[in-house]
DNA sequence: TTCCTTATTAAAACTGAGTTGCAAATATAA
DNA sequence: TTATATTTGCAACTCAGTTTTAATAAGGAA
């Protein structure tokens, strides 16, 4: 179940997710507002934008939870995906545009596809 | 740094390993295991077989983490990946042949790419 | 075989992300 | 304003994975 009510933990969440360049982990999150909001609250309100289809989340290589803000990314195709890149210089994490096909497998049927790259990003690499 | 000593822990954990038809969850594996190897030896053991190319791990869409064998997947290539496939009917994990293409990304150095494919199985999808 | 060195192991306590249950607070409609 | 259902905070919990330390055992040398 989604959101219903509009409330100041939506507000301040959506904020952070908004002026924040790349993805951000729930414990990045949960460090910058726990003086706010509850950590349990960070989760919940996390989940329902997540069922709202506001944002997309993910798991990095440390098995952390990301959240990045979903730009056209519908829920049913999952024969592209746009992959998460994770810098193992600055540790940003981001969603890159590039959309990379899964092909068909025969007898399997794919429902959804996680594609996660580590290496150096844009602005290490200079 | 690998495997020095050939152990009774090695066997048992390479036993296991080997007569899996899929891959094989670290919990399964204590969960199998635990009257026989301490927990933590566990972890130690499938650290070392990973470091000395024998195995690789990689996390599924819960943040557990998996270990296979390595047939011939070196660890140089990341642009050609093999992905892992988690059957969301039985919950078996394995290594697909299907070989997938991770195009270059201008101005990103990719060293590790991981593809997380979810969906119904072979065996499932009668 | 016996001894010695060093890798390996078990045990227990810990860490930290994420969850649960419940009572208190608050958004919103009537 | 009131009623009610949603949302929140808090505390306690779960559980995969890690750390520390002392005991054990592999394997080479004598």
């Amino acid at each position: 179940m989604g959101i219903i009510r509009k409330t100041l933990s939506i507000d301040l969440i959506l904020n952070e997710i908004n002026s924040s360049s790349g993805a951000l982990s729930v414990v990045e999150l949960v460090k910058r507002l726990h003086e706010k909001i509850n950590k349990t609250t960070i989760y919940r309100v996390l989940d329902k934008l997540e069922d709202d289809g506001v944002l997309h989340s993910f798991l990095d290589n440390g098995g952390l939870t990301w959240y990045a803000k979903c730009n056209g990314c519908s829920k049913s195709v999952h024969r592209d995906v746009h992959p998460h890149f994770q810098c193992t210089s600055c540790g940003k994490v981001q969603c890159l545009e590039t959309q990379i096909h899964i092909p068909e497998i025969p007898h399997y049927y794919i429902s959804h596809s996680q594609i996660l790259l580590q290496g150096v990003c844009k602005l290490c690499n200079n």
